[in-house]
DNA sequence: GCATAAACTTGCATTCACTGCATATTTTCA
DNA sequence: TGAAAATATGCAGTGAATGCAAGTTTATGC
């Protein structure tokens, strides 16, 4: 099987890196194209290797599963220079610091509009696939909540005079994302068209006013 | 195929009734002690089956999947009197609103306390299982969200005065869970002991303490 | 009570996702 | 160029899931 299945096409790369990308995404490809057109269900995986010039194993050998070939693939994580960043910042809010590391990331995208726009699309219409992608991306709230905890143990908050800290992480992260939401929700509606600092501006506009505006039990 | 496959056990019921649910709990008693035992993957539908002395055929008749099977089977929806009571309720916080009403439905349980635990310990040792709970999780959040939408309506704020009113409901929505999830936790590792006064306390304490204290970007 | 309908269970055959393993084929690199 | 490493493929098998056409059990009207 490939040795790294996913890294992304690289211009000057050997040529077998380059086949390997050209191959996953062709499957890629075939597989958002069927499905767009038959529907997910009635889309089975003999019928993408066919579309795509691979044999049934090799599709597996690309994407562990029928559905891999449908989600996103990278992991969305920020390198490790950012989020020591982030853990060391001294921002006097975990909320814009936050919001500004994820939303640096995420919105880098696929290279590919056209294939991220078309896999968008189909996503939202497939249940089964869409409870996948909120699994990813719950997975992605584990992994940020484990930053803010630890940006919390850096400014030297514990569990010992904080016990729920980690709670607290969770919610920060929670309500971050939603916010993140909303902002990928606008700039795919939008056609792409807003800025990175339009979104932000708009999206934290949004967490304050809910915040701000609350009686709290 | 049954039915109404999955209500519970009524005391007073007709046999046939009884005996569904009868085989619903054999099953899931099987399922769960099972995977406890040998790990999900290495558990078959067929050794379901044959623990619970069902055909596979009735199986996939209760539980339209394997998961099926695992996972908490109740929807965990407010009953409609319960539901409006919220969107037309005058509280001044959507948040203390909607986390007594979602409190009060969601501590309800299983009446059955040991497979409840059972299932919980399995859950959270099963990414698979995992993931899927999560979706569905998911999906009651969605719920909610329409809830609080119908709220916001109903007390005469409109999308044309607030285009983002569904990003608002969503992010009230996450928030409460968090917090749900904080409680869940906490009545599951302490054995099941606190009231529920006390739990939603808590929960009240660590939103308002995270709002609080945060300065906004 | 009993016959008949309705609800429920089962067996069987089939499709499809997925895996392990052995065997080509291609790419790399000394 | 020729051996080694990386990829691709074929094949056989497992297990989940579904439709259909029987059986079997429970409910109901008389």
């Amino acid at each position: 099987m490939p040795r790294d299945v996913s890294s992304p096409a690289a211009p000057g790369d050997t040529l077998r890196a380059r086949k390997r990308a050209a191959t996953r995404l062709a499957i890629r490809r075939a597989a958002i194209d069927l499905a767009l057109e038959h529907g997910y269900d009635n889309v089975t995986v003999d019928m993408i290797c066919e579309a795509s010039l691979v044999s049934q194993r090799t599709f597996f050998n690309y994407f562990g599963s029928k559905e891999g070939a449908f989600l996103s693939g990278a992991k969305a994580l920020p390198p490790p220079d950012v989020v020591r960043a982030f853990i060391d910042g001294t921002g006097s809010s975990v909320f814009a610091d936050l919001f500004t590391m994820i939303a640096g990331t995420v919105v880098d995208i696929d290279a590919n509009l056209e294939l991220f726009r078309a896999r968008h699309q189909l996503i939202h219409q497939t249940p089964e696939l869409l409870n996948q992608e909120k699994a990813r991306i719950g997975e992605t709230e584990d992994a940020f909540a484990g930053f803010v905890m630890d940006r919390f143990h850096f400014h030297g908050r514990t569990e010992a005079d904080t016990p729920d800290l980690e709670d607290e992480a969770r919610m920060v992260v929670a309500l971050v994302f939603g916010a993140m939401r909303f902002v990928m929700q606008k700039w795919v509606a939008g056609n792409f068209t807003e800025t990175r600092e339009e979104l932000v501006r708009a999206a934290s506009g949004l967490i304050q006013r809910i915040t701000a505006n609350e009686h709290w039990p």
